[in-house]
DNA sequence: CACAGGATCCGG
DNA sequence: CGGATCCTGTGG
């Protein structure tokens, strides 16, 4: 299992959500690996997008997602649960992928449709916030053997403050599969 | 320092 | 549909 490279996330935006459909996340905090599909993602496109936390501006809290691609952006949501997101595209272009839900493929147990679900079930917490995923304990890697699948684009969950932006089908998702958090 | 609000989830 | 729960950003 080899970690994507990163120029795999220094692209556009859409095209890493769609593509990371699919693909297997692994973190390993033990040695253990815990594995999951990725089978529903967000895109955030940049400060432009008024749903992207980077639209605030730089802050400390927003900070990994203006740094550069293939980065883990963690933050606590709510006051209780956790959201993974992985950066996209060139440094301080403020992008990211929402990992929304996986199919248990290994080590993974609870329910895992939602993202705050997900961070749950991988045991993946603000520790994580930062964390570089061409790294040995955290990454995402092609699978072995590639199943074929339609992708679904919907508008993104839990934006309605966005405006216009609330409207864009920039949510990604596996068509059929059962762990999908909202089909 | 005070306060408002959130890329969610659960239970009634 | 409301409540949980707490970190972050903003303003005084």
């Amino acid at each position: 299992m080899r970690p994507l490279p990163r120029s795999f996330y220094d692209r556009d935006t859409v095209l890493v959500a769609r593509e990371l459909l699919g693909k297997h996340l692994v973190f390993a905090p033990d040695g253990v690996p815990r594995i999951g599909r990725i089978v529903e993602t967000e895109a955030y496109l940049g400060p432009h997008d008024l749903a992207a936390h980077s639209s605030k501006g730089l802050t400390e809290r927003t900070r990994v997602m203006f740094g550069p691609p293939g980065h883990a952006y963690v933050y606590l949501i709510y006051g209780m649960h956790y959201c993974l997101n992985v950066v996209t595209e060139r440094e301080g272009h403020a992008s990211a992928v929402l990992l929304r839900a996986i199919e248990p493929i290994q080590n993974v147990s609870g329910r895992t449709c939602g993202p705050g679900l997900l961070c749950k079930a991988m045991g993946i917490d603000k520790r994580l916030n930062g964390h570089d995923l061409l790294s040995d304990d955290l990454f995402i890697t092609e699978t072995s053997s590639p199943e074929c699948f339609r992708i679904v684009a919907r508008p993104r969950i839990g934006v309605d403050y966005a405006g216009a932006w609330a409207k864009r089908k920039l949510r990604f998702y596996i068509r059929g599969n059962a762990f999908v958090s909202r089909p």
